[in-house]
DNA sequence: TAAAAAATTGCAAACGATTGCATTTTATTC
DNA sequence: GAATAAAATGCAATCGTTTGCAATTTTTTA
């Protein structure tokens, strides 16, 4: 059927009776050409179902319209291919970037070699890098941006950084959760995740924040120390209630997908939520709302998350000033708390 | 810091005082190249940081160690940002793909040019495509199959198609899942989803396969062919029950995300699980432990799949045969059934 | 120690598109 | 109708690697 000799732009374009020079510019509808010419080209190679050589435009542009998002997951926790928060930017991310003309080549941490600057961009594999997620320490992060290419994280907007960081209001979102929790009577609440993550040691903030407001102090034992996989949350909930009884009303939790193992270890024992224990999650994932009861949480918009991603690395591309930028983020009263 | 002159191949060869073969060589530790001479270029690269360009290399070899991966979804559904069993997939092809030194460039059906072959295969942006999901039609796919590219799909392995299908046993999944419900006792038991969708259409066969064991006939209405999304499965439930009231004792669901909104629906009326009706998921998604009642479900080895699928595309490059493959598939008993 | 064999290295031609500049064609002006 | 300006097209170098083959160096053999 095809075969022949390979469909090269020299082929297309003797085909058309012109020069390669043409057939390029013809095909990128360069008014340089003539309006006739140019259609007559398309149509051929429409008909003949061209399409660029990538590789070879790349080499030669020494663009390749691509950028690597990379999951730059906490080590030792598998909360990649679980965590559906992250899993929804990065769908949100081929989005954007789509819309702008750019595809995603999609890599982990713990996959791409250390050395990120060179691996992607040097080795024009990407124009750009899109981290997700500081990870506990910014290392490789700061390596990449030290060589000086394009970069932009998700995570916390607070942290002092050579490169332009997204991020929700993580504080506002602690602050907000525990305030709900607290009006509503809560009067000893614990705090579930890891406050060595920067933007989970936002989110704390903002819980003492609200509790100074309220002139209450949380409890010695109230923060707990937890990786962000539901498996953990659960696990520590259930020993927490076995040693200490239930010392506490309220929980707020650094995600949903901890709100939802620590749910199931109170629902085992027989705890009434929101009764006995409010709960309030982080995310909005699809599943908040289904589970019984359904979750009150914090939302961050995704779709904003990913356009202003997008966005901070095409400023980069053209030159053009960079910012942090903070992403909306909205509580969601659902049956979880009172 | 860097700078100079960009560091290409020859400029490291100049550096290292071979020629640029040489360092060609010596860089993929070709015998060809005297030991020594191979270890004093590669710790050369490493020193100046240097790393082969990609498109060059795309361009004189022909071969790009990149594979698309595209999330074909079907028309309308919102199922891709939201559903984990895919993104999981996803997840799980990424590192697969990885352990075989390719790369993964994510699409999805919306975004890629309606002609896959061209796009991502003739024009060298990838060596071969991953599908997931086989959409309400295979147009596409076949479309692409058609030109000879290496491809590989995601979906219903009993279809007749030119290209490996790998997919889980649907049929078996709809049978046992059925088996079970009635084992327990079920007499009305509900099969909620699209069969106008290939891989639902084998887990409804199953289903009446495994009623037709049972010497029960399906009652007329008990097929509700819905989207494959919660949010439908919990607007049909809560209809269906305002007009039928609870004629059903068991639900046999096309997706644990199905399943999840029916029983939202179910608990706002104040349906006992599993003590009224029982409930069987598919896909074991985290969650699905999570919730409560947990959801007793059709597990599908993701990781498997994964394998399967890179091992049929790696196949087609070596011009080895292919085969449809099926995955495992078992069924995980939790509380959502008596 | 010279010839033959084996081990290393280098030359130069691809791979396929893009683009500054030169050239040709067409339109405009006096 | 010749001179000039404007529009359209083509030439040829370039992007950075890879690799068949030729050339060189080293080792072995007689």
């Amino acid at each position: 059927m095809t075969a022949e000799t390979k469909l090269t732009l020299a082929r297309l374009a003797e085909l058309a009776g012109v020069s390669t020079s043409t057939a390029s510019r013809a095909l990128k509808d360069n008014p340089l050409i003539r309006k006739e010419t140019r259609e007559r080209i398309q149509a051929l190679a429409i008909e003949h179902n061209f399409s660029i050589n990538a590789a070879a435009s790349r080499l030669r542009t020494q663009k390749t319209h691509v950028i690597a998002v990379i999951l730059n997951l906490i080590d030792n926790t598998e909360q990649s291919t679980t965590d559906p928060f992250l899993l929804k930017l990065v769908g949100e991310l081929n989005q954007a970037l789509n819309a702008k003309g750019y595809e995603l080549l999609l890599s982990n941490s713990f996959m791409a070699s250390d050395d990120w600057a060179n691996y992607f961009i040097r080795s024009q594999r990407a124009d750009g890098i899109l981290v997700i997620g500081q990870g506990k320490t910014t290392e490789k992060i700061d390596l990449a941006a030290k060589s000086g290419i394009p970069i932009v994280v998700w995570g916390d907007t607070k942290t002092k950084a050579s490169y332009p960081i997204v991020g929700g209001n993580n504080f506002l979102g602690g602050y907000e959760a525990t305030k709900y929790l607290l009006e509503q009577g809560a009067e000893q609440i614990l705090f579930l995740g890891d406050s060595e993550h920067a933007e989970m040691r936002e989110r704390l903030r903002g819980y003492q924040k609200a509790h100074a407001e309220f002139n209450i102090e949380p409890g010695v034992s109230h923060v707990g120390a937890i990786d962000i996989t539901s498996k953990t949350a659960y696990q520590y909930m259930n020993q927490r209630i076995k040693a200490n009884g239930l010392d506490f009303d309220g929980i707020v939790c650094v995600s949903d997908m901890v709100a939802l193992g620590a749910i199931k270890a109170l629902k085992e024992r027989y705890v009434g939520i929101p009764s006995d224990v409010g709960i309030v999650g982080y995310d909005d994932i699809p599943l908040a709302e289904l589970i019984h009861p359904s979750l009150t949480t914090i939302r961050q918009n995704t779709q904003q998350a990913a356009e202003l991603m997008v966005d901070q690395l095409l400023c980069q591309f053209e030159g053009k000033p960079v910012n942090n930028q903070v992403v909306e983020t909205s509580l969601i009263v659902r049956r979880s708390t009172k």
